[in-house]
DNA sequence: GTTTAAGCGAGACGGTACGTCAAGTCTTAAA
DNA sequence: TTTAAGACTTGACGTACCGTCTCGCTTAAAC
């Protein structure tokens, strides 16, 4: 989807929000962080691409942060939602398949791994992170696992928690420092700490 | 150690590069990276802290991530040297234990989490985080391992990368998003990845 | 007028130029120029002195030069501006008076010495001072001495500006370089090259 | 002649000052004014092109105004020395032709120019600059006049010093501020001011 | 002869100012 | 009331020179 920048002005909804404008910093910032990585996400360059006043995205959004994680929470659920009807053994290796997809090769994945990142530089970044992306997942994650051994398709060998960040800390960590992350690593962590019967 | 600021002035070298500024410069990033965060460690920063002119700091490091990685590897060769020797499954064991512990609870623990993470926004900085850093000891730690499969002591049940990455990846995903690291993770992923017999 | 600085903080116009920002910085020119003469008429100094950001000056004026000509243009205006109706022997001696006045005793006079010096340094300068304060009044000039030489009052020996130089180049030339002034110097020259009937 | 940079090394002269270095510094600075005007003449970038430290130049100069001062006294001597035996009229309005010909065509004139402008920025530049050049200069061109007045060769119409400065001063003032100086101007000058029996 | 002393190229150092960029705040005027 | 526009302060960026300094070398004069 193109920027909204450098096109016929957007009508203006006077007294309303202007759903427009907030598509248009969306997306503008989606596409900055990908073409140009994180560094050059300013606020002054996606107010400059959306074509909206600073003020405007200051208004609404407490930082860019927030904007990244707005993005990231839409994309994420259309990406790869966490199954919330099924929890078989396939669909439950499927999801975390769709994690390591999203994160190695889905632009939009770029987004989680620079929030990622940045949570480490800004505690105020780990806070909304965890509470607006990475804490209602992994209830839902729990609740899949859950599911999964009640119906015997998986058997973890560690405590919830711990088997999810076992399969999912591998991908992030290979990912965020540029490593190749290989095609069966979600496969093998998988069949070593979840296979059932193993 | 303390800053160099406020202090008598360091003697002058003359044409020899000054050991002291060099020292200075290191100990006032590593200091501000704990106290204020990746955010403020900036050069301006960086060279007031140390009493030292800018220039001094562009002369010899070509970034901040440059200096942090100086002091890493200084640090990390201190806190948590990888055997070289031994390789029982105690010191093995031992090595994954000091990273957490290094990445957790050492505040110079900080400072490869920042490079980390930092890696993620910046393509040089992983560039130079692998070659100067990650790679080194990733090499270090496979000859560990070779050793100990050698003496029977650890059996892993991927192959060596992935192993290392399953054990570290999870640590260093719970620290980067400001999760706690429980105490028992390394030694839960170890039993079931790396454990004799098991 | 006292510079800006150290005083209740300005209101902001917003959307605006800030007309007490302009004035700030043309009097902080004037004044650091006057007091500590054109090496230390830094832009920091400017900014810092008038209470302004340097991104403001930067903003308004390519070069310090510009707001020098700025305090120039204006306060010649003032000082000792050119007769445009009356074009008596007596109203031009006294314009040709009131130049030497303004060069060697106004210290607003210090500011066109200074740039005069410095469009010899830079070619740039030479232009600006041409085109926005020299040449324009130059204009004046000529037509004042038309004016006199049609009304009989004076009766310039050589071209008129030959003539205007020849009264204004010495006083510039030791002015320029520290020498005093006679009082009489400009009459004896009024005398020699533009007073009837000699 | 070229500049010393990019040379076989000259032979050092150990204990004793080395005449080739003071000489490669005169004609760096000189080139470097030519090529780059004065606000690129700076003491590193003399030391570069004349092949020498920075050190070396600051042994033997107290500025960068000092070293032009040197290259002028010397050039001027070769360009236009004051004559001293003849004082016709001649040889009188030769000299003054002669100095508007250095100041505007000559490059070695640039220097005085630039030492002039200096001076008015630079108080102590204003000594140096009359102790070691105009001053003496000045001195010899009394005399000058004063023998082409006791030859009956000239008649002055003012004082001295004010008919020096009133041929002087137009050419100065229209070659530091980057206008055209008219062939004729000195001539013009000279017959009005100094022609006998006018 | 050996020592001493100075000149030299080289270049590190603490500084100051440069001109640019983005941050986040604020005000206006139009819709 | 929301918006685009844009002026404002703040502060860091990376660079260029400043003037001081110390190093290691070379050479001429003093001993």
């Amino acid at each position: 989807m193109p920027a909204a920048n450098s096109q016929p002005p957007r009508v203006r909804s006077g007294n309303q929000r202007d759903e427009a404008a907030r598509l248009a910093v969306l997306h503008a910032a989606d596409d900055l962080l990908v073409e140009h990585g994180f560094a050059r996400l300013t606020i002054e360059a996606i107010a400059r691409r959306a074509g909206v006043a600073k003020q405007t995205i200051y208004r609404w959004w407490p930082s860019k942060v927030e904007i990244l994680l707005d993005t990231l929470i839409e994309d994420s659920e259309k990406r790869f939602p966490v199954p919330v009807e099924k929890s078989t053994e396939d669909s439950i290796r499927g999801y975390f398949r769709g994690f390591a997809r999203f994160v190695t090769r889905d632009p939009a994945g770029k987004v989680l791994l620079a929030l990622i990142a940045e949570a480490q530089h800004n505690p105020e970044t780990a806070r909304s992170l965890h509470s607006r992306y990475l804490d209602p997942r992994r209830e839902l994650e729990r609740d899949l696992l859950t599911r999964g051994i009640e119906a015997g398709e998986v058997s973890p060998r560690l405590d919830l928690d711990a088997t999810i960040d076992a399969v999912v800390g591998p991908v992030v960590y290979r990912a965020l420092t540029g490593a190749s992350v290989p095609r069966g690593l979600v496969d093998a962590l998988f069949d070593e700490l979840l296979k059932p019967g193993a």
